[in-house]
DNA sequence: AATCGCGCCTGACGGC
DNA sequence: TGCCGTCAGGCGCGAT
């Protein structure tokens, strides 16, 4: 489930259930996921601590605590959930944080590709984070920025995209999209790409993350249903996963390649340009 | 320095 | 029914 937008519903829905909230008890079942879980550091770190704010960088989330922060990345399959009391965990369910309110933050993860960290103090100069990219809904993420930086680039649109050395937070499914909505061939290298191309792609990246991230919001009135798992928004996907369907432009069927090993969705009409 | 491909892990699905 | 290959929204790592 994660690209930034289901990252950030995950962050709004949780937020009201966890800040302010004082950690009683990890709970910990597998002693790894994606690495080492540090166990007795997070429980040492937050048990009997009060959460203090939840940030987001890109994909991750940053729980503040009073001597540092504890981060989480959901992976490729994680999710949070807040239960209103604990309850027996099901298939997958790796970790709990069970709050003073009585209440349980959940971590699902199928493939367990997720990731739980102790970064101290300075989170943002651990090497995991003090990389990335810029933050595609500030304004320093333009058609600017994306045009100087493709110049030095050898790579193709859409890989320059999902790196998250370019920008954060634009995974597969996003990228698609806004490939899609601005015209442009995932595979033309990224240096050809106008600056007007470029401009018009990022106007399409912040669009189309805040409909998500809004679409997020509202399906996800109470995050702390069982069921209040945050989906793709697919009813408003235009070209990812519809191989063969048409082009809800000009009903050109849509294409399915490998980009960078990753699924890639386009118009061979409409995205000219290969 | 930049780029590419692999592999981590589980489950769903389609073909035989 | 079962087995096998392929695929899935991410990302760090080693090889080039």
């Amino acid at each position: 489930m994660p690209e930034l937008p289901e990252v950030e519903v995950t962050r709004q829905g949780i937020e009201p259930f966890v800040c302010g909230y004082r950690i009683d008890k990890i709970i910990c079942r597998p002693k790894t996921l994606r690495w080492p879980i540090p166990l007795k550091q997070l429980q040492s770190e937050l048990q009997g601590q009060f959460v203090q704010s939840i940030k987001r960088r890109g994909k991750y989330l940053l729980f503040e605590m009073p001597s540092g922060f504890f981060v989480l990345h959901l992976g490729m399959s994680g999710f949070l959930r807040i239960l209103p009391e604990f309850v027996p965990p099901q298939k997958h369910d790796h970790v709990d944080f069970l709050f003073d309110s009585g209440r349980v933050l959940r971590f699902n993860d199928t493939r367990r590709f997720g990731a739980l960290l102790w970064l101290g103090e300075q989170p943002f100069s651990h090497s995991l984070l003090a990389h990335l990219g810029i933050e595609p809904l500030e304004p320093e993420f333009n058609g600017q920025y994306l045009f100087q930086r493709a110049l030095k680039k050898k790579t193709s649109v859409k890989t320059y995209l999902m790196d998250q050395k370019t920008v954060v937070g634009v995974g597969n499914i996003y990228a698609n999209e806004a490939l899609f909505k601005a015209k442009i061939h995932p595979l033309r290298p990224s240096a050809s790409i106008s600056l007007k191309e470029y401009q018009l792609l990022t106007k399409h990246i912040k669009l189309i993350l805040k409909h998500a991230i809004k679409q997020g919001g509202t399906t996800l009135k109470d995050f702390s249903n069982a069921d209040g798992k945050p989906g793709y928004f697919s009813q408003s996907l235009q070209v990812y996963g519809r191989a063969d369907e048409p082009c809800l432009n000009c009903s050109t069927p849509i294409q399915n390649i490998r980009v960078g090993q990753r699924s890639t969705y386009f118009c061979g009409k409409c995205q000219k340009g290969d």
